[in-house]
DNA sequence: CCCATAATGTTTATAATTAAAGTATATTAC
DNA sequence: GTAATATACTTTAATTATAAACATTATGGG
C-alpha cells in the first residue's frame, strides 16, 4: 500500500507539474504577447505625437514618481530592469537634451543622482496625461470584475517574481 | 430633472473613466514589471547556460511552431512584434550561425521563407525544454485557480488587443 | 592604518532595435 | 497594357541594449 501510495504521489506531482509547466507557458506567452501589443502602440505614439521614445520615457516616469524627483543610476537601474550600461548611455542623452541633471551625493563620491529638469517635468506631465489614456483605451474592453482579478493576481506575480529574483541574486 | 439626470451622467462617466484609467494604469505597470523580471531571468540564462539571445530564441521558437518549420520575414516581424529591418538583422545572424536557411518561394519573388535548419531544430529542442522548465519555475506560487483565470483573463485582453491594433492599422 | 571586498558608475565591443527611405516585385484599376 | 498602388524585404542612421572589463570610491576586518 505504502509502495502504491508513493508512486502514485510520484506519478501525480509529475503530472501535475507538466501540467503547471504547460500551463505557465501559455500564461507566459500571453503576457509576453500582451505587453508587446501595448508596448508598440505607446511607442508608434509617444513618437509620432510627442517626438519621445519608450525608453526615455520609462526613464523620465520613474524620475517623476518619487517625491523629490530625484534618483541615482543604480536605483534608476533596478527599475527599469535595464543595465547600467544602458542608464549611463539614456542619461547621456537626457541630460544633452535638458530633460534631467546630474547631480552629486555629498556623502558619496561615488553616486550620481539623476533629477528630472523642470523642462523634463513640464514636458513628462504633458505626455503622461495622454499615456494614460491610452492605457485606458487599450484595457476598456475588460470589465470591472476582470481588471480587479488581472490586478490582484498580477500583483501577487510581481511578488513572487521580485522575491525570487532576490534569492537567486544572494545565491 | 432630465438636465440633472444628463449632468449626473456625465460626471459618472467621467468618474468611471477616471478610475478605469487608474486601474488599467496599475494593471499596465504590473503586466509590464512581471514581463520585465521574466524576460531578464530567461535572458540571463539562456547566455549564460547556452550562449543564446533572448531575440534569438524567441526567432527559432516561431518556426519551431509551425508545423513545416517554416515562415516568411513578413509574418516573422508580426509575430515577433519588431520591425522588418530588425528581422532582417537577425536573420543574417542566425543564417551565418547555421540555425535558419534562407529560401525563395517560387511564387512570389519579393518573399524570402525562412526555414530551421536541422542543427537549429536541435538546438533550440534542447533549450526549449529547459525554458519550459523555467517558466514553470517562475510561475509556481500562483495555484491552478490563479493561473486558470490568469490565462482567461489574458486569453481576453490579448484577443482584445489585436482587435483593436488591427482597426488601427485599418484607418 | 591597510588590505580585501563590495558597490557605483563608465567604457568597450557587439547585438538588437527603430523609423524612414529605398529597391524590387506583384496587383489592381483603367 | 500600363500606370498607380501595394507588398516584401533591405538599407541607413541613430538609438537602445547587453555583458564584461575597468576605474573609482566606500566599507569592514585584521
Amino acid at each position: 500500500m505504502k509502495a502504491q501510495s508513493q508512486t502514485s504521489d510520484v506519478v501525480a506531482n509529475v503530472s501535475r507539474s507538466r501540467i503547471g509547466n504547460k500551463s505557465a507557458l501559455r500564461a507566459w506567452l500571453r503576457l509576453w504577447s500582451c505587453v508587446g501589443s501595448v508596448e508598440r502602440v505607446v511607442r508608434t505614439r509617444l513618437y509620432s505625437d510627442h517626438g519621445m521614445t519608450l525608453p526615455r520615457f520609462d526613464y523620465l516616469s520613474q524620475l517623476y514618481r518619487q517625491p523629490d524627483r530625484r534618483m541615482n543610476m543604480t536605483e534608476l537601474s533596478r527599475r527599469l530592469m535595464v543595465s547600467g550600461g544602458n542608464v549611463t548611455g539614456l542619461t547621456d542623452r537626457l541630460v544633452a537634451d535638458g530633460l534631467v541633471k546630474r547631480e552629486q551625493d555629498p556623502s558619496d563620491r561615488r553616486v550620481q543622482i539623476i533629477a528630472l529638469s523642470d523642462y523634463g517635468y513640464e514636458r513628462f506631465t504633458q505626455v503622461a496625461h495622454e499615456h494614460e489614456k491610452w492605457i485606458g483605451e487599450l484595457f476598456e474592453d475588460l470589465n470591472s470584475n476582470q481588471m480587479r482579478v488581472l490586478n490582484q493576481t498580477l500583483g501577487q506575480l510581481k511578488t513572487s517574481l521580485e522575491e525570487k529574483l532576490n534569492e537567486q541574486q544572494e545565491e
